[in-house]
DNA sequence: GCCAAACGCAACCTAACGGTTGCGTTTGGC
DNA sequence: GCCAAACGCAACCGTTAGGTTGCGTTTGGC
């Protein structure tokens, strides 16, 4: 088997990133998180009452929010059920963390290379 | 002073995700940490070759890193040279595992209930 | 069996985004 | 002192994103 790459697909992660770039949907993850497993809080109509926007404006973010992976929904009757897919951020925690080492690793050549002087 | 809210403001939030949600900007923050300390690749020139896009486009996506923190430039001469501020990331960070703790603690009550039964 | 609830589909609109080009200004180096 | 490098500003363009409205369809409950 190839080796992976160094540094993971950068589309996928821009497109999660995305996905979570917007306070409407992110409201929308809090909703999920906290309600999860009340049923009554986790269809299209229900995540919709107390939003400012209208159903149909929420029914397009929890598309947006599918289509990366983050949510995912099961048909149940005439209503739909959300619920969140917290694996699919991992990639971003690692990126992130990736960065701030890299980072530290930087600074800590910088410094070894001051004191060297 | 104030209580900090619970969740801390969600607008930043989405504006920071929103900002690394653009694979260009992934790939400016990949040379901008693997580069450091190299001056030749943190000029906005410098950090455009290579690209597919002109000078302009690169600048573009710098402007929106800087709006959000997430890098900050010093101008030295003719050049502006650009570091990242990985700290502006860390809430990025403590987010995201705050969803996966939840749904984790939401599992775990789940869990336990249905032990009851 | 009928009505209302929950939803999908599609059209439409405006504003923002990603990108380019053209041109002017500051600055470093020979 | 002159030229080219590095950059800022502004106009412009096509596409996408966020949001609405209208209407049709499936489904649950009384």
């Amino acid at each position: 088997m190839l080796k992976a790459e160094k540094r993971s697909n950068t589309a996928s992660e821009a497109q999660l990133f995305a996905a979570l770039g917007d306070s409407t949907r992110l409201q929308l993850i809090n909703r999920l998180g906290e309600n999860k497993g009340k049923e009554k809080y986790d269809s299209i109509s229900g995540l919709s009452s107390g939003m400012k926007l209208s159903r149909q404006g929420v029914t397009k973010h929890l598309r947006v929010l599918e289509n990366a992976g983050i949510v995912k929904s099961t048909r149940v009757g005439r209503e739909q059920h959300f619920h969140l897919v917290p694996e699919t951020l991992t990639p971003l925690q690692e990126y992130l963390e990736l960065i701030s080492s890299q980072w530290d690793d930087a600074l800590e050549r910088l410094r070894s290379f001051v004191e060297e002087q």
